[in-house]
DNA sequence: GTCTATAACGAGATAGAC
DNA sequence: GTCTATCTCGTTATAGAC
């Protein structure tokens, strides 16, 4: 093997072992050992390729993220309607469970607090997700009655919050987590509704609408 | 003082000590001597009085949910529409902001991944939020043509887990967990409409709610 | 009940051999 | 580029003086 493709496998390797770290044991279970151990790689290889450990968590969540907006683009640019979207949520929901790339934004994210240097790595793998949500939000926003009342784009960042809360909420407490997003799917019955109005009833709601908005 | 109100004294800095401390700089820089450091009081007292971070972690959790959400007990029993809970959510939102007891949860969320201890601790406090919401949720649903639909428990920890993700984003991005909160209250206008309907088109809603359902 | 001192260990990080 | 060895510091936890 050649130099540079020992060095990009190392790299690779402390790169997953660092994920794989936060997601068993948690940002506050992370250290050098913890992941040289994980990624069956030295503890120093971490300070030579990386610098530091914020340094290595930081690129590794970027990537993982990139990876992982990457891998649902396409699914989520097919998506035209409410039912689609929440269709989607469900299935993200449920492989990144396994993936786990929810969680680690979660943990990164608890790590921020009070730690400027991971808050900014998380917050540009967070805008990731978002951007990607905004895009679909606004396309079915356009299409709904709804859609000059609402803000794309606060909208997704609200959306990837309870994401992430949810998947927090889920390594404490798994059939709370469950229920919780089974009744949100539930509820979420009711936009689609309100989506299929007939013409008439829509534009009632338009007017009630304007009425309330101040 | 007597030897008792010292000791009570003491345990109460502790817990003050250990809830400042999470607030401050997070699950990740919580231990020992940064608490005791943070009470005012010697290190070694946090294993004479808890007999473990861990411990002390958790009562301090239980006690000032406790404390937070018997706080606001009143103010949830006041609450019977859609626009009151609102009005409360984001009120509560902005002094929890304050008092930090979400941020406290949040960051005790992220510390139980991988620590079944904490999750315990962690998964009783948040119960006692979840109740309150319930409690609220199903005093509203039941004046709702939704009521039927929707499953309050549910949707209280669906509730409780989006704050938890809001607060936690508000750390690494405030701008965008309040651009967050702010489209999520423009868009429950629309429930509101939904509430305010008059008693033909409710008919026809539930009607079409009904059809919906599976 | 509270303190000091200390044991035993894990942390981040670096130096230097290979 | 990777390893071993090591430095320095912070960690949990305990023993024992007061």
């Amino acid at each position: 093997m050649s130099k540079d493709a020992r060095t990009a496998e190392t790299r690779r390797r402390l790169m997953d072992g660092a994920i794989d770290t936060i997601r068993a044991h948690g940002i506050s279970g992370v250290s050098a050992r913890s992941i040289a151990t994980t990624a069956g790689v030295n503890q120093a290889l971490i300070f030579y390729h990386f610098g530091s450990v914020d340094e290595l968590l930081g690129t590794a969540c970027l990537t993982s993220t990139k990876a992982r907006v990457e891998a649902y683009r396409d699914r989520f640019a097919t998506v035209s309607d409410l039912r689609a979207l929440l269709n989607l949520g469900r299935a993200l929901q449920q492989e990144e469970r396994a993936a786990g790339n929810v969680t680690v934004l979660a943990q990164m994210l608890a790590g921020a607090q009070g730690d400027p240097k991971l808050a900014e790595a998380t917050r540009t793998a967070l805008d990731l997700w978002v951007a990607e949500i905004e895009l679909v939000l606004r396309r079915i926003l356009a299409a709904s009655p709804v859609g000059e009342l609402a803000d794309p784009a606060g909208l997704a960042r609200a959306v990837a919050a309870s994401f992430i809360g949810v998947e927090l909420w889920a390594a404490a407490d798994p059939q709370g987590a469950e229920d919780g997003l089974a009744a949100l799917e539930q509820l979420a019955v009711l936009a689609e509704v309100v989506d299929n109005l007939g013409p008439v009833a829509r534009r009632a709601l338009k007017a009630k609408l304007r009425g309330v908005r101040q």
